[in-house]
DNA sequence: AATGAATGAGAGTTCATTCAT
DNA sequence: AATGAATGAACTCTCATTCAT
């Protein structure tokens, strides 16, 4: 499967993906357009059924390297000596934010396509996958964290999740903010502004979930 | 636009904009079929188009609409009394699901409409509208509540964000992870569990973010 | 099924029947193409989808057509009273011209439909309808006829099988000279002239196969 | 014209042929893929096109070839020695069944490609060929047959076309009765059944058309 | 005011054919 | 000489939209 796809030069096939990961994202599965797929990436109509046989496997075979990338751009470079739980979060949120810059439709495809999954019918295989990555993401902020610097009068995981949903509503209040910016101004940010602030907040954080 | 529309019975109007709700969200913008909206609401193709000139005019009438029904039965009803800003939050939090349990679609339609907004090429107009619903929410958790509860080595605002994003990120959790709960059994949960449980993490949160 | 085609003006659908019987007799099942009746119907691309749901059903309703046309135009109106078998040979040939006249491609397209009936998938109902066309058929030579006058020394239903063997034999020689020479002169031939050579035939097989 | 086939390995150049043979003959011309043939046949998509420019050349050339092996197994064997018609008939008819056995499908191919030749436009030359073999097959049943045999008050000539069409009826019935066998039980007939069959109705034709 | 007949653009997909190697 | 990567025309079918009535 794939594998005539496989064959041709990297850059090529990175445009192609690119393309569909873009038009997956935007239109969602059933909108999105083959015709358009290939156009937008330079390719032949009959092109992209030459690499891939359907629509649908087009899309598994998507799924597979959002997958990859998230493995071997995040999951994969996560540092885990520092026990520290605030500086763990730093560092993932750091990556997530590094794979946005250079994939930037990689992970919003993989959280799409998760969302979606029982539409397109995912194989088992791919199913597999998603279990296994789901276990490794949540291992991310546990695995080797020094939980005893936390407060004592709430349950350490209560706080955990605490914090946890703190800075992912906080993520996505950022991204929606983001968005609409991108869209007035049609120009990427300067990021660091918001690095400050989400240090602050990460601060403050530990100010109130840490002891004393 | 929409005024021939406006002529029929209150009725018709209803049973055309609900079966138009329940086509867009169970469907997504460009699965749902307007032929199918019109022979489930019992009334001619043409007859759609004779009211709404396109499908996107209609589907912008319908956010409109939910608009409406989200500011009737939700921000107008929000007692400004109670000066706690965790009984606030206890509040509005019920109020939504009430709203949400009396015109399921009506909500879940705005919900879906908003996540597609760039998608479905929301006129300023209704993007208007946006900002400004989206300012009377904002208001909603601010007015008439007694910050000096707060501790005071965290600046008040800072609190105040913080809570209402674990309280959106832990929303969201709890939303993909009923929406997976539904996928596996297929019937609606009992939702006192997760009362119980959010107002634990309520309790849990004054503690943490109120004097001493 | 096909209500929306039967509303229509008569002309017109005799207009689209045609032009389908001879797309697909010229092209067969797989061949024929939807666009091409379309067009050569002078109707919409979308139209014939209107009147047939598919390709298929469109098929059906053509060989449901054709056995109307086979029913009315020769079956039902095969005259049993003289009991010769020459003479009822004679006739029936007679009227298969005619209607060959009238609907050209119609019976073309009833034997090429019958051969091709497992590749189309024949619903039970027409299957049916088959079956009962095909006792009519043979019905036709031999109802009311008096064999009496047959030779002895040859079993009557030999001789029967042997002589409907010989006019069935010349009946395509001929319809492959014909195609032949319509390819040469395009142009409708004067079918007297065959009529005789046909008569000429059936009296030698009279003086042949009779008594005497 | 298929220069560069023909310098090819005879054994090579047999797997091809006889691998379009099948291929037509079970899909027919339009379904019959170019794709399917190569990849069975063990080459290249693109050599079969270098051999033949076209699908209908390769077509063209597939009729050239079943015509060599008709006329080199079949009208080359037959034996004009004895000059009794029927003997002939049975003789010729028994040599159309043993090349049918051997070569199955060149012979089932002819007769696809002679019943479809005017959708593939069968070039001027093949039309040529293909009326000078029906000379010859017809020749095959007069050359050096002693006419005086048959019965004097009906004019030889009449004689000679009434008994081939109707061994030709015949067949044509016997054809497709076995073709719907073929579908029914799907294995291979006993054909001696057939033969006596055949051979009783030679005697009865004997009996009718010769002397006395 | 209200309709459904009619349409064509566009969907995913196939495949004979071309062409650089 | 031989190949397979690449293509676009054509396929069946869907559906938002138009329009005569």
């Amino acid at each position: 499967m794939s594998e005539a796809f496989e064959r041709i030069p990297l850059e090529k096939q990175e445009r192609i993906v690119n393309t569909a990961f873009v038009e997956f994202c935007e239109k969602g599965y059933e909108q999105a357009s083959t015709n358009h797929i290939a156009k937008e990436a330079g390719i032949g109509k009959g092109t992209l059924f030459y690499y891939f046989k359907t629509k649908q496997s087009l899309f598994h075979y998507l799924i597979d390297k959002a997958f990859t990338i998230a493995q071997e751009e995040y999951l994969n470079k996560v540092n885990f000596d520092n026990k520290d739980f605030f500086e763990r979060i730093k560092q993932t949120t750091e990556l997530k934010w590094e794979v946005y810059q250079e994939y930037p439709y990689a992970l919003k495809f993989l959280a799409f396509a998760m969302m979606h999954a029982e539409e397109t019918d995912l194989s088992d295989e791919l199913s597999e996958k998603r279990k296994e990555a789901e276990l490794k993401w949540a291992g991310v902020l546990t695995q080797n964290i020094d939980f005893s610097k936390f407060r004592e009068d709430v349950p350490k995981e209560t706080a955990f999740n605490l914090i946890r949903w703190t800075v992912e509503g906080y993520r996505q209040e950022l991204e929606a903010h983001m968005k609409q910016l991108q869209f007035e101004t049609m120009e990427n940010q300067d990021l660091r502004p918001y690095y400050e602030e989400f240090y602050g907040y990460l601060e403050t954080l530990k100010t109130i979930y840490y002891n004393e």
